[in-house]
DNA sequence: GCAAGGTC
């Protein structure tokens, strides 16, 4: 029997169906894995790696006083498998077979998984002849040369994966345990350290510093508006950005009329035909489809696999020799692509453009068989389409564009306007992805004058540099050659999980940060991308059989040796240095009261202050913004007054803002309420703030005692300040309630802000909703608000109002609700109104009108009126409409004066009633008159 | 409990 191992399930398949040719295949589950047999040979897929490779037995235990990190350099190391079922079913078919075939991919990573499924045949039958079949593109041509002509494994290009893995296990492994042990951290706390992830790590960690460190400068652009037959141009000041104020206005000054056209230049630019699709390059591209980098790689693989692109992981942008170009564009004609093919043949370049990047492992991304839409669906498609296309496109024409330059004067001032027209199509007939913007200016003569409609200046600030994307990073990580493409996202969501970054634009963590400061202070090595090109070449060299295996991980042996001793003899300092710069970075310098650490501290949620370590001996504090204004960092500046470090917000999206010396800062926000005390003196504050009280709060809430003694004042006079701090306290609450109101009742609107309307309505002595509600409309109007802004404003200030005394009266909040909307503006009104009427008005039964106008008579201290049920009121009310001329209406109003039934229509005082009730009296007169010619009727 | 690299 004849036995071939692919990579992979899926090309087990295919390589099946393509040597089977007019041979049925027979797919068979044999232990959980899929075969593929034909005749007498059966096709079996691995995964990838099956085997992994670890340290003998006897280094689990990571505190072990014999085996410390260190010992793990010279550890011997074992293959263990990880896909049970694979290998046995390889031993399994392997014994029964007369010749194995290993068709693993082509590259270093393929020959050692070759290797690997080699050593588990040879395990289980020594004497089985073993060959290698090498392809680079699934195709029936490609796969049918390959097994005409089957050649040895490499086992230096093996030798080279190997080396790599041993490399990547020691020096990941004996860091790791090192780091982790000496900062005390186990279990889910680990601290990782890794060849590709920490560089990574530390490129997020410099990017973080950058930003850091970055301080805006101010420049200004300065444009011209002019037309041309009625086409408005836009013309830049050639300066491009001006860096000096001065200057930059100076420019716009002595730009005059008139505008007059100096120069006029035509040009040709050559737009060069885009280079042959390597992985990086197609994930850019099919990112610009709408394809993000992950789906784009998994449709690929898939593309791949069934033999309509070749080989999807390839950093190789140069086409080799031996790819018949000719033969892929016949094959594109049998295509939808058909017309643009023959294009391309007619219009062919010499030769195909070529990239930065050649090797041999991998042709650059190309089809390699025909595919319809029908056959593949959407994505599918669109992913085929965008590898027809670069194919075809880098075998097209360049393509050709008219430029055009005109140049300006304006009073001395250079101003120029740049065009460009597409005049050669070329490659961008077959490629229509990339956006070719024509800039059509208007045709002008030098001499020729122009309108100036306006001079703008703009002034703009220059940005610190972004935080990295992921797929910003993953871009970088390949210039610099860190992972692979199936690595680099993995790579990125480890030091996510680890805690080391955060997600969203990139990030790092204190304790990313701290790690990283600690490596590149005792291994340095390890945070460099050097060490992956380190690799690189020696593995290159072990391909080449310049060195063997054994040496290239020895030499790195002696390299991690000579990094643990800076590490060991340090070991103390890395591991405090850790835990203390995860410390150190929230601590601003001397606390002013006690003179212990203060430090930045998130409370929970949003919330986010400055406190003192000696917390709760001395619970000195200073508040900051929450963290929605940005979450407080320390900054290198320190307060020469206080020796504090300065304190910035930074937030997303927006400029950093810079509290400065938070102490001053503190001191500062906080006088200007100091001074609203009544018998503040520059003296007095002076005096508080030498004894460390720098606040009102803080004041309020001290015994006269207390701060008798902290003053050196007496205890009368303390008491006088404590009250006085309260009643400012009083007076800010009311206020800041008052501006949250106007907050949510007036609608943000241009040049008018909050803040704004509150200051003004404050500085005419309106401080808090309840005098608001008695405001003269004038002036808010003033303030900026319309009519009807003012008149809303107003009444919901009434109804506020009204609302809060209710409920301080005690009533509940379902009922004031519907009081309030009835126009009942405070407890008074349930003494003076009868509780028929408040019934009838806000719909409240009127029997829990009496009782909450029991509770309000209470709260003021009156008497409280006197009980109706409501059996009581509506027999009365039925009494009352029986009386001619009186209908609903007219009953609430006789409630008023407590006219409820017949019988106190009957007593009634007709002029009392017709005060009360707001009814003519002549018209009671008529109603009790009415009453009692009935009665005597009834009688 | 560690890495990075395959594959899914």
């Amino acid at each position: 029997m004849r036995l071939i191992v692919a990579e992979k399930n899926i090309s087990a398949r295919r390589v099946a169906a393509i040597l089977a040719e007019d041979q049925r295949v027979a797919t068979k589950k044999e232990g959980g894995v899929d075969t593929y047999s034909f005749g007498d040979t059966t096709v079996v897929g691995l995964k990838g790696h099956v085997v992994e490779v670890d340290f003998e037995p006897g280094y689990t235990n990571w505190r072990s006083a014999e085996r410390p990190p260190r010992s793990l350099i010279d550890a011997g190391t074992v293959k263990r498998p990880t896909e049970k079922k694979i290998v046995a079913l390889l031993q399994k078919m392997a014994k029964k077979a007369d010749q194995v075939i290993i068709a693993t991919d082509f590259d270093a990573e393929g020959e050692l998984i070759g290797k690997e499924a080699l050593e588990l045949v040879q395990a289980v039958n020594p004497r089985v002849p073993i060959l290698r079949a090498r392809f680079s593109a699934i195709t029936p041509q490609e796969i049918r040369r390959a097994f005409a002509e089957p050649t040895e494994l490499d086992f230096a290009l093996a030798a080279a994966g190997e080396s790599r893995q041993i490399i990547d296990l020691v020096w990941g492994a004996s860091l790791t345990r090192f780091i982790s042990i000496a900062a005390r951290r186990g279990g889910a706390n680990i601290l990782s350290v890794g060849r590709v992830q920490s560089p990574t790590l530390a490129m997020i960690v410099d990017r973080e510093r950058e930003i850091e460190r970055f301080v805006p400068e101010p420049y200004w652009m300065l444009t011209l508006q002019t037309e041309k037959d009625h086409t408005p141009l836009e013309l830049r000041h050639t300066a491009g950005r001006f860096t000096d104020r001065d200057e930059a206005f100076g420019a716009k000054e002595r730009t005059k009329d008139p505008l007059t056209v100096t120069e006029v230049k035509e040009g040709v630019k050559h737009d060069r035909a885009p280079t042959p699709f390597d992985t990086t390059a197609l994930l850019v591209a099919a990112g610009r489809v709408g394809i993000s980098a992950a789906n784009a790689m998994r449709i690929a693989e898939d593309l791949y696999m069934n033999g309509f692109i070749s080989y999807p992981r390839t950093d190789n942008t140069v086409y080799p020799a031996t790819l018949d170009l000719d033969e892929v564009l016949g094959m594109l004609t049998k295509t939808a692509f058909a017309n643009e093919t023959r294009w391309v043949e007619k219009h062919r370049r010499p030769t195909p453009t070529r990239g930065k990047k050649s090797s041999t492992d991998h042709p650059p991304i190309h089809p390699t068989g025909p595919a319809t839409r029908e056959q593949l669906g959407e994505d599918r498609w669109k992913l085929y389409e965008l590898v027809v296309r670069r194919f075809l496109a880098t075998l097209s024409p360049d393509a050709e564009w008219a430029t055009m330059k005109v140049n300006f004067d304006a009073g001395g001032e250079p101003y120029t306007a740049t065009g460009g027209r597409l005049k050669e199509e070329g490659w961008r007939r077959v490629y229509p992805y990339s956006r070719a913007a024509e800039r059509i200016i208007p045709v002008c003569t030098v001499g020729e004058r122009l309108p100036i409609l306006s001079v703008d200046l703009e002034e703009k600030e220059t940005q610190p540099p972004p935080r990295y994307t992921q797929s910003r990073l993953i871009q970088t990580m390949e210039e610099l050659g860190l992972g692979t493409k199936s690595t680099r996202h993995e790579v990125i969501q480890k030091l996510i999980s680890r805690r080391y970054v955060q997600d969203g634009p990139l990030r790092p963590t204190l304790v990313g940060r701290a790690v990283i400061e600690s490596l590149e202070a005792h291994a340095d090595t390890i945070t460099r991308p050097d060490m992956t090109r380190t690799l690189e070449a020696h593995m290159q060299l072990i391909k080449e059989r310049k060195k063997s295996g054994e040496d290239v991980v020895n030499e790195s042996r002696g390299m991690l040796h000579s990094v643990f001793e800076g590490l060991e003899a340090h070991e103390d300092q890395i591991g405090e240095g850790i835990i203390d710069r995860t410390v150190a970075e929230r601590t601003i310098g001397p606390c002013p009261v006690c003179g212990k650490d203060l430090q930045l501290r998130q409370a929970h949620g949003a919330s986010q202050f400055i406190g003192c370590s000696g917390y709760p001996e001395c619970t000195f504090n200073i508040s900051l913004p929450g963290v929605m204004w940005g979450k407080a960092i320390r900054v290198e500046k320190v307060c020469e007054e206080h020796g504090l470090s300065h304190v910035r917000l930074i937030r997303k999206g927006a400029r950093p803002w810079d509290i400065g010396c938070p102490l001053c800062s503190h001191i500062e926000s906080n006088a200007e309420t100091l001074r609203m005390m009544p018998s503040m003196s520059p003296g007095l504050l002076a005096e508080l703030q030498a004894r460390h009280i720098y606040t009102v709060p803080e004041i309020a809430r001290m015994t006269p005692e207390d701060l008798a003694g902290r003053l050196g004042i007496g205890t009368k006079t303390a008491a006088t300040l404590v009250a006085e701090a309260n009643d400012v306290l009083d007076l800010l609450r009311r206020r800041s309630e008052m501006k949250k109101f106007i907050r949510a009742e007036v609608p943000p609107r241009r040049r008018r802000s909050h803040a704004k309307i509150a200051k003004q309505l404050i500085e005419a002595g309106i401080d808090d909703i309840q005098s608001l509600g008695g405001a003269k409309p004038g002036l808010l109007k003033k303030a900026g608000l319309s009519d009807e802004e003012t008149e809303h404003l107003l009444t919901r200030a009434r109804e506020v109002n009204s609302e809060k005394r209710l409920k301080e009266a005690g009533l509940p909040a379902v009922s004031v609700k519907k009081y309030v909307a009835a126009g009942i503006s405070g407890p008074e009104d349930f003494a003076a109104l009868h509780p028929a009427y408040i019934s009838a008005v806000s719909g409240v039964r009127v029997e829990t009108v009496w009782k909450h106008a029991q509770t309000a008579c209470e709260a003021l201290g009156r008497e409280p009126p006197e009980k109706i049920t409501q059996k009581k009121l509506e027999s009365g009310k039925k009494e009352l409409l029986q009386v001619s001329g009186i209908g609903e209406a007219t009953i609430e109003r006789l409630y008023l004066a407590g006219i409820t039934d017949a019988a106190s229509l009957a007593a009634a005082d007709p002029k009392e009633a017709a005060a009360k009730s707001g009814i003519a009296v002549e018209k009671i007169r008529a109603y009790v008159a009415s009453i009692s010619t009935e009665r005597k009727t009834k009688k």
